[in-house]
DNA sequence: TCCTATATTTTGAGTTGTCAAAATGAAACT
DNA sequence: AGTTTCATTTTGACAACTCAAAATATAGGA
């Protein structure tokens, strides 16, 4: 049985949640259900069924944690939707803040045939959009742990690798700022009281931002 | 509420039925379950459902017709199925026998944005790679009745307009043949004992075809 | 240890879409 | 008119997904 889109949503959500919590964290139900939009209730009668099927580890009261298998199927899942947002910005010249809601639709219909030869189209990229690796065909990811602009060293510079936010409006706002991966940017100065971070951008610019904020933006020392 | 995936296949169903059909003769319910892959009761129950949803005008024991509601969803639907299949194949390069199944998914999730930008995209296109007219994004269509390579007259060069099949080893087979609209054909000869059409193309090639397949050959004398 | 706040699970129910098989209607054929 | 045939509808059931609200477990504080 092919997973429908539903379990693909709950798989892929779980492995995102599981990405930022660390790998050997379980994901709390609760925040699974508000990841997938749904009642409480609702994720441990989905979650129970999925480790019926294998594709889960569940353990009551305690969390969940993808299978082997899971973790699989929930890259293939991520590699269509970053493939496919790639390919909207790159080929179709839509906005890097508006391609994320038709990816989460997309995600579930383009056939192999088809996100292969936007794979190909697009000379086989290695990060979506917003800096977000793209999984390969097997499944495998190369995640590195980048700094932050709240974390990183001040007056160094430092490049710009990518966006841990899919917000629409946040995004016009960097695009805006032209604040996208490659772009080369020093932080001037934090202020805890303001509890804001004051940026100096490659072309020259000065902006300041919500710390907040600063930390979505993650970077590379040059 | 927006129709669901069941309920665009329904409509687009029901609208081709009528096509083919005549406009003012009702679609029996047999013919709809067949269109649609399911069982006849279930789609009883379906259409009686869209008929309390005012998309359909259902006759019990005769048959189903779309309401002007229903013709205009069906209309749009079909217009996102074929502007992606003309992308895929105009854009994406695929092969026109093969975007059948991946249209079948696209045309359920390609959002506004999406679909019109396509459609600048391709330049408006008029039809389909198979020739098939692509609706207005008011739900309009220019619908033309064709001869077919069946019934036109013989030994009086033609030019091939549509494809009136989606089978893709049938398409695979004229593509190899080069029997794709636009191209000109000559029909030298039909054979009822044999059941055969003899045909001579424009890049004068000679080829020989059942009476079945040449009546999906859509064409317009020159 | 007892109590309380919070997260999680259970229960009962609803929606959508589906099927198989029984019942029924319409039409066609003696 | 009576009977057979075929399409269509009805019935009862099920799978997948969801919610609200009640029940229960866990963990932290008194
Ligand atoms: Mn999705
Ligand atoms: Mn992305
Ligand atoms: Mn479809
Ligand atoms: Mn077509």
């Amino acid at each position: 049985m092919l997973p429908s889109s539903t379990v693909e949503n709950y798989l892929k959500a779980l492995y995102q949640a599981e990405a930022t919590l660390g790998e050997k964290a379980l994901v709390p139900m609760g925040q699974l259900a508000t990841a997938v939009r749904v009642a409480p209730g609702t994720a441990t009668t989905m979650i129970k069924a999925l480790a019926e099927s294998g594709l889960v580890k569940y353990e009551p009261y305690l969390g969940v944690r993808l299978s082997p298998a899971g973790t699989k199927l929930a890259a293939l899942v991520l590699r269509r939707h970053r493939l496919v947002e790639q390919f909207l910005v790159e080929v179709m010249g839509m906005s890097w803040a508006e391609v994320h809601e038709d990816a989460e639709q997309l995600e579930h219909v383009v056939s192999d045939r088809l996100i292969e030869r936007m794979d190909a189209m697009l000379g086989h990229p290695s990060v979506d959009p917003h800096g977000d690796p793209i999984p390969t065909a097997d499944g495998d990811v190369e995640s590195h742990q980048y700094d932050s602009l709240l974390t990183c060293r001040l007056r160094t510079p430092v490049k710009m690798i990518r966006v841990a936010d899919q917000d629409a409006s946040f995004l016009r706002f960097l695009e805006e700022h032209n604040l996208k991966p490659g772009q080369s940017i020093e932080v001037e100065l934090r202020d805890p009281a303001a509890d804001s971070v004051q940026l100096r951008t490659g072309d020259d610019h000065r902006i300041t931002i919500g710390t907040k904020a600063a930390s979505k933006l993650l970077i590379e020392v040059v």
